[in-house]
DNA sequence: TCCTCTATAGACCGGTCGGTCTAGTTGATG
DNA sequence: CATCAACTAGACCGACCGGTCTATAGAGGA
C-alpha cells in the first residue's frame, strides 16, 4: 500500500497532462499508461469505472491545481483591478508555457461531454463553481459589489479568450479581456 | 452532376451538426455517413483529404451560418447595449433550443485541435475572426470607441459562459455576461 | 451506340480503442 | 513462516476507428 499514492496520483496527474491538452476523446488509454509507466492493470485497479472515473480525478485534480494558483494570486493583491490583471496573467502563463498546446483543463473536457455525461460534465461544473467561489471570495474581499456575478464574467471572459487565443498562438486577447474588465466597475444588477 | 451540391452538403451539414455537439474526436466518420445516408465512397470522392477536410468544411460553414445570425441581430439594433444583448440571445437560444448539447460550433473543435493541427485550429481561427469583424462593425457603426477590442471581449464571454452554462444546464451565465457588458463602457485602451 | 467521367455504393483492411482476465509480486499480519 | 489482500503486470478480446479499393450507375458528348 506504500506505492499506492505514488501510481494512483501518477496516473491522476498524467491522464490531467493529457485531457488539458486534447480533451477526453483525444486521449487514449494506452498514451495515458505509457506517459504514466504503468500496466493496464493498474489503472482497473485503482478506477474500477475505467476511462471516465480517471477522467473524473484528473478533472479534480487539475481544478484544485488551479484553484490554488487563484488563491495565491488572490493573496497578493490589494485591489479589485490588480486582481483580475493577475488572473490574466496566470492564464497567459500558462498559455505560453505550453506553446499554446494547453489552455484550460476544464473546457474541452466539458465541451465535449456536456450535458450528455453526468458524470464529466458534472466534474467540470464543480471545477468552475469552485474557481467562481474562489475569485468571488477575494473580489468581494476588495470591495466589489456583486462578487459572485463579476466572478462569473471574468472566469468566463478568460476561457472565452484561452480558446481564441489558441487559435491564433497569441495571448494579446486575454490580457486585453483582462485589463478591460479590471477597468471597468461591474453596476450591480 | 446535378446532385453533387444537395449529397456534399448534406455531408458538410451533417457533419458540422454532429461536431457541433460532440467535438471532433468524439464523433466517428460511420455516424456522419449513417446520418447523411451516404456510403463511405461519397466521402473520400468528395474529400479526398478524409474526415480533417470534411471538418474544415463543417467549419466554414457553421461559420457562416452563425455570422449571419450575428450581421441580422446587429442589422436590427439601434444601440451597442441593445446589439450585445442580441447577441446574448442568439446564444441562449441556441443552447435552450438544444438542450444544452450544443453550444459554440467552433469551440469544441478549437480546443481539442489548436494549435497542433494546422488545418483545423486555421479553420476556426478564421470563423472565431468572422465573427469579430462582423461583431466590431456592428459596434462601430453603434459608436463604439474601440470596436475591435469590444468585439472580442464580448465573443470571449460569450464563448466561456457558454461553456459554463452547458455544464450547468442553464444560461443564466450568459444572459448575465450579456448584460453586463452591454451596460458598462469600455474605455479605451 | 459507345465511351468517358463523375458520383454512388459498400466490402474490406490494419490498427487502435476501451475493457477484461489471469498470473505474479509484494508487504503486512497472524 | 504461512496467509491473504493489495497491487502490479501484460496478454488478450471484440468493437470500432479512419481509410482504401473495386464495382456499378448514370449523364453528356462524340
Amino acid at each position: 500500500m506504500a506505492d499506492e499514492r505514488t501510481t494512483r496520483d501518477r496516473l491522476v496527474e498524467t491522464a490531467a497532462y493529457l485531457f488539458h491538452r486534447r480533451g477526453f476523446h483525444g486521449v487514449g488509454l494506452s498514451e495515458i499508461l505509457k506517459l504514466a509507466k504503468a500496466p493496464k492493470g493498474v489503472l482497473y485497479h485503482h478506477f474500477p469505472g475505467g476511462k471516465p472515473e480517471l477522467a473524473e480525478a484528473a478533472i479534480a485534480f487539475a481544478a484544485d491545481v488551479f484553484a490554488a494558483q487563484i488563491e495565491a494570486a488572490g493573496a497578493a493583491c490589494q485591489c479589485r483591478g490588480q486582481f483580475i490583471e493577475a488572473l490574466g496573467g496566470l492564464t497567459v502563463d500558462d498559455l505560453e508555457a505550453t506553446q499554446f498546446k494547453a489552455g484550460c483543463p476544464l473546457a474541452t473536457i466539458a465541451l465535449e461531454t456536456a450535458p450528455d455525461d453526468q458524470r464529466l460534465s458534472q466534474a467540470c461544473r464543480q471545477g468552475f463553481d469552485l474557481w467562481i467561489g474562489v475569485i468571488a471570495g477575494h473580489l468581494g474581499r476588495l470591495g466589489s459589489a456583486a462578487p459572485e456575478r463579476e466572478a462569473e464574467l471574468v472566469l468566463a471572459s478568460l476561457e472565452g479568450a484561452m480558446a481564441i487565443a489558441r487559435t491564433r498562438k497569441d495571448a494579446r486577447i486575454v490580457l486585453d479581456a483582462a485589463k478591460a474588465l479590471a477597468r471597468v466597475g461591474l453596476v450591480e444588477g
